[in-house]
DNA sequence: TTGACAACTTACTAACTAGTAAGTAAAATA
DNA sequence: TATTTTACTTACTAGTTAGTAAGTTGTCAA
């Protein structure tokens, strides 16, 4: 499963086989059927678990009990350290990208994992906005999509332009948000 | 060509064969291969024709000689109609989600085309900021990371949660950008 | 009228894809 | 100790992939 979110991450859905987890584990294609009947499976396994991870880690009084910003910082360091670094792509992004050609279960559960990041995003936001050390205009359920989407966005484009793009979004987020008005 | 850009904007490089064109055009794989030797070869040709396509609707006096305010609007168009609402995907971010699993030509290709995207989207924003319609602090380059990487993500993301998302984060760039400071 | 060329088709290959069936060896359990 | 279960391997299938070689047909120019 470790192998596969990674690969997920990296190759996309369609960009890798039983055979590549296979040969990096060193054993033969039919002992991850054994455990996975299918790629539809194994992939909705992992995005089960990533689902499940994030909701342990939000849930947690070390993250739920953090002041607004400090939980932006840490949502944002999820991306810096976890994806940016390794070249890795948001788990919800690199599947949105194949979404038309993903089964259906998987579509379900992107869909999902997208709603519950959005969702805690959204709700951070406006706390801060409450509390007076965030500033923005509008819904705050817009500026979660646009925070969230940017930074699967800026995920990818730090592949073909580098880490230190990534890092400028992630620094103009900020200024954006405590910029006062 | 028309169809492999769709195909790469729908399922990704990884996602669309020859025998998905050929079918869809009537004719043989093997007619494909003979205007187009290789995958990689095709692939290229559209990035080529995206990019020129890109350069001459800047360069055409109808949107160089455009406010601010009506370019970026115009960039954000693009973006609505020709590919959220079909359920496309930006050419740059399907490209830079398959990074790692594309061929080198492909990759510097895909470089250059974010670069040129990249390179328009900051200067219009500085253009709008020096004479004024645009309100935003720090380095322009950043904020137009921030905007294309969010306009990729966005296309992304209303694949899994539908087109409303992608519009209201439209809305919210525009929102942010004209909001007085 | 001939010959060249463009745009194919037919027929193929080697490699890879997800997935299956049957057999095996070791460990846990009764 | 005997039996069951777990975690595989070996050996396979049917389908798909990009790509190739050789032959065919219609068009156009000399």
């Amino acid at each position: 499963m470790d192998l596969a979110e990674s690969f997920l991450q990296d190759k996309g859905f369609n960009g890798f086989s039983y055979a590549h987890i296979a040969a990096e584990l060193g054993v033969k294609n039919a002992a991850i059927h054994y455990h996975f009947p299918s790629k539809e499976a194994l992939a909705g396994a992992v995005i089960q678990r990533y689902r499940d991870r994030f909701q342990l880690w939000i849930n947690n009084a070390r993250i739920k009990d953090l002041a607004p910003q400090a939980k932006l910082d840490w949502f944002f360091s999820i991306y810096t350290n976890t994806r940016a670094d390794n070249g890795k792509v948001c788990l919800a992004g690199s599947l949105e990208t194949e979404f038309n050609s993903l089964p259906a279960s998987l579509r379900e559960q992107t869909e999902e994992l997208t709603r519950e990041l959005l969702a805690w995003l959204q709700a951070t936001l406006n706390e801060g906005r409450e509390v007076g050390v965030f500033h923005f205009s509008g819904d705050p359920a817009s500026k979660a999509a646009l925070i969230l989407s940017s930074l699967q966005g800026a995920l990818q484009m730090a592949r073909a332009l580098g880490t230190s793009k990534f890092h400028a979004v992630v620094q103009q987020h900020r200024q954006d948000l405590l910029a006062f008005a």
